[in-house]
Formats: structure tokens, sequence, C-alpha cells
DNA sequence: AAAGGGACCTGGCTGC
DNA sequence: TGCAGCCAGGTCCCTT
């Protein structure tokens, strides 16, 4: 499941291999993937046809790309900016919400602030794989397989090769579960298309409005841009774990402030991003602090130990997500061997205790599961 | 206002 | 063997 440093390891990727592309084309195979787009998809397409990539930035777990007009713009667009009245009809500070540029200054600014991004969001099956003019263009697509389910029926491993009949050799093969395609000019990595892959269609992508970041417009709204401006939708996310700029004294505060179980509070992508299930029980393990416990009840250094462990388990999950990087292949699972070796509850019932040896339990947790150690982490009194 | 629960979706698996 | 039903997950939306 992408969580954060599933995310962050995409992010990377793309900044690397796509930053600096212009989209020449969009192919939208699956409407419900567009579905958060307002307009559908011809609006999709026509907001995206001929915009720059300009950076990869992320917050939590939502992953947006700033776009922008191509770099070097023809001598009739730079007129046309140029004669363009200084106020706009939507007087929405939106992402020009610094001091009005000087005309003359804009057009010789060499980066336009962007006003929009495609905004993705991976859902739990998402990946986006940057595909480039290769003779073996075939992404190696990993199985996702989740931890604790039954390991694919390596139905990815032999993918279906579609051929499309057309010129391009990096063109005869087509994920099955394919939804949006982007091709792609002028990317740093010579890659031809950026294609989201979806199977189970959680994820979704979209165009969105850059807005100031409300909660502090001084500092980068995310990871990969210095800009202070997101995605709308992505307005109320609260900041995650790993970034720099997270108050986290605020934060510990906020959880003990809620009246709820400390899992819920973890999972609420409000009061923190970035974790989701896997992440919240291997933190809890760690901080030994059992997902049932109250908030208001919790010291506040044991809600920092679980933030800390939180924040700890992604970091190192990122390292590792980080290391088997296919140059043409952006991994959204951070190549899935991770939970294999350093998962210590999740997926794992009725296995072994890493720490104390006794059997992993799971409980019923939010129509899903939480897995916990029952010595490591007792249960709170009443339950 | 804040908390909680259902809906959304797909495909692999289970059990009849 | 075939098929219906269950399950997994993150987020939005609605209800309480």
């Amino acid at each position: 499941m992408p969580e954060l440093p599933e995310v962050e390891t995409v992010r990377d990727g793309l900044d690397r291999l796509v930053v600096g592309a212009v989209v020449r084309e969009v192919e939208v195979f699956r409407e419900y993937s567009v579905r958060r787009h307002d307009g559908g998809p011809d609006s999709f397409r026509d907001q995206l046809t001929g915009r720059r990539l300009a950076a990869a930035v992320r917050r939590g777990k939502f992953l947006w790309l700033p776009l922008t007009e191509p770099a070097v713009p023809s001598t009739a667009q730079a007129e046309a900016q140029a004669l363009t009245p200084t106020p706009t009809p939507d007087a929405a500070p939106s992402a020009n919400s610094a001091p009005a540029a000087d005309p003359a200054e804009a057009a010789a600014s060499a980066e336009p602030r962007p006003a929009a991004a495609l905004l993705a969001h991976l859902g739990m099956s998402g990946q986006l794989l940057v595909r480039g003019a290769a003779p073996s263009a075939a992404p190696v697509a990993v199985p996702s397989a989740a931890p604790g389910t039954a390991p694919a029926a390596v139905p990815d491993e032999e993918p279906a090769r579609t051929p499309t009949g057309a010129a391009d050799p990096a063109d005869d093969w087509q994920h099955p579960h394919l939804r949006v395609r982007l091709h792609l000019d002028g990317a740093p990595s010579g890659a031809l298309y950026l294609d989201f892959v979806d199977q189970r269609t959680f994820g979704h992508l979209s165009v969105q409005d850059l807005v100031p970041d409300g909660t502090d417009a001084s500092v980068p709204a995310g990871h990969g841009s210095d800009l202070p401006v997101l995605p709308e939708p992505v307005a109320h996310i609260a900041r995650d774990l790993l970034d720099p700029n997270l108050d986290l004294d605020a934060l510990v505060s906020r959880v003990r402030r809620r009246r709820t179980q400390v899992k819920r509070a973890l999972l609420d992508q409000t009061v923190v991003s970035g974790v989701g299930n896997i992440y919240a029980d291997e933190a809890l393990w760690r901080a030994q602090v059992h997902w049932a416990r109250a908030t208001d009840k919790l010291k506040a250094a044991d809600v920092r130990r679980v933030l800390d462990s939180a924040a700890e388990v992604m970091r190192e999950a990122l390292a590792q997500g980080g290391t088997s990087f296919d140059e043409l292949y952006v991994n959204v699972n951070g190549e899935s061997g991770y939970f294999d070796r350093s998962l210590a509850v999740y997926g794992r019932e009725n296995e072994e205790c890493r720490r104390c040896g006794a059997l992993v339990r799971r409980d019923a947790f939010m129509n899903r599961s939480s897995f916990s150690c029952p010595v490591c982490e007792p249960k709170p009194r009443g339950l």
C-alpha cells in the first residue's frame, strides 16, 4: 500500500525523470480515474495538454506536479502575456499572492509561478510508471503483494502485451490496468510516457488550482518545491511527520485534545498525514502503545514516542524503498521487499513477536485489521 | 464541531 | 467446476 515512503519514492523518481517535460497528449482510458477533476476527461485533457511539468511535490500521500507554460515561450506568447492586464478576473490570491510582479519583470522571469497542478493520489494500488524509448520499454513490474494477504498470483510478471499498432517501439506494450497516459516531450530522462496504472481504482488524477497554504504561507507547502501553495483538495491535509516545518509540540497537543483512539488519530490525515494502516501498526508496536488507547488519557511522552516511532519506521522504509529503482520504472510499492524483512507486526497474525516471542494478534478495527503484540502492547483497561 | 461509519472499487481467495 | 460473497485499503461524505 502506498503510504508516505512509497509516495516519496515515486516523487523522487518523477523529480529526476520527468520534471521539465511538456505534456504533448493525454489519454484517459478510465473516466473514473479522473473523477475528481472538475469538468470530466475532456477538461482534464485540455488543462494538461501543452503544459510543462515544473516540479514534483508531496505532502503526506498526496503528490502534485505544478504546471507552467513551456519554458521557452514563443514571441507571440510573451507579447500576449505582456499585454494581459494585471488585475485578473479571479481576484482570488491563488498562487500569485506574491506582490504583483512588474510586467517586465514577469516577462523576464524564466520560471513563471504555477497557478495549477496535476494532482495525484495513488489510493491503494496506484502506480506512476515512467517509460522511455529504450528497446526493452516494458517496465519491470513488481507484484503488489501486501503483507498479510496471499501473494498476488504474479499477474504482473508477464503483463499482457497489447499491440497498439503505433510506430513507436515503446508503444507496443500496455499495462492491463493502465488508466491514464501522458505523452511527454523533452523529459530529462528521454521518457516518452507517464502512465497511471491502478488496479483497484481508488487512486485518481486531476488538475487543480494551487492555493495558499492557510496554515502557514511563509514556508514550503510540501516536499519538492519552495512555494507555499498546494492544490485546493490538499488544503485540509496536515503536514506529515517528515516535513521539516512540522510543529511536533503542537501536534502532540492536538492529538491529546482529541477524544478518540490513538490509531484513529494517527490515520486521520487532517491531524497528521502520511501514515496508513501498515505504518500505524508498526509505530504503535515500536512505541509499545495499544492502538485503542484513548488519546486524551495518554501522556505527552507516550504520544511523542508514537509519533517519533512512526517517523522512524517511515524513514527506514524510505531508505530501503529507494534502493531498487529502475530508471524506467517509478516503483510505487517501494519494491515491497521492505515489508518481508522489516515489518514487526503488520500481516503477521499468529507469528512470533520479534521482541518478546508472543503471538501477534489481529483485531478488527474500522472494518480493517489491527496487528499488535499482546504482551508489548497491553490492552487498555475496559477493553 | 468532532467523531464514526459506510461507500467507493477491483480481483484474488474462500466456501458452498 | 462454477459462482457468489468476502476482504483489503485511503479518503470522502454523510450522519450523529
